[in-house]
DNA sequence: ATAAATGTATTGGAAGCCCAATATTAAACC
DNA sequence: GGTTTAATATTGGGCTTCCAATACATTTAT
């Protein structure tokens, strides 16, 4: 099977962060478990963060409120709490306001 | 004086990444000392990076060729080089292919 | 029941981002 | 000259992101 949507991820400069607003961002789609989350990530981001990456910053998440958790057998789903939807909001404004200048000027080619 | 352009920072997840790919996209447009670099910085991102963020940020820019620097009595000047300039191309591409669909779902407002 | 597969989770180490504090250099001011 | 100011730069410490390795739990397959 070929794989849908894979970029070309940059050498030039580390462009590590990020992820906490994109797992918030995922999460107000639809909640999901991890495995899921990552899977995502992987289809926008280009590589599949590992367990290590992806469950302690579910586990920062959680600790801030943001995300709740409910172990469903094998799975643990992860769901956008009243907190989170809040901060998600803000952040993404945020992150509208700070890069949405570089977008605009890439995404008209 | 009032301040120009001051984002809200959000408290909910931490922003913090892509001050390199940041750096040189801001390079692209005009050569610039790390004051100058830092002010856009604000006027974009909200705050102001302090010196022992943006020079040693600069420095490893240098020492992986994609900046040029060039002393003018008190002040560096910072210019892209080749490979700064080939870097960012394929650094932009991948930004808006990992963020564009949050970018679009926010600018509509 | 036993083994394999899947999902969750932690640990340790590396790199990037960030600031406060400190130091250095060069221009401007007196 | 000597002082102040502006810009550059480093150091030390904390936090996030990231992976490889390891471990555990639950479901599925044999």
């Amino acid at each position: 099977m070929k794989e849908e949507s894979f970029p070309d991820i940059p050498n030039c400069c580390d462009m590590r962060g990020m992820l906490s607003f994109y797992i918030l961002w995922l999460l107000s789609k639809r909640p999901m478990n991890g495995q899921q989350i990552s899977e995502e990530l992987r289809k926008r981001r280009g590589s599949k963060p590992t367990a290590g990456t992806i469950y302690p910053a579910l586990k920062d998440l959680r600790i801030k409120g943001l995300v709740e958790m409910e172990r469903k057998g094998r799975t643990t789903i992860y769901t956008l709490s009243e907190e989170g939807e809040e901060g998600l909001e803000k952040a993404c404004r945020y992150f509208c306001s700070a890069f949405g200048e570089i977008f605009q000027e890439y995404s008209g080619k």
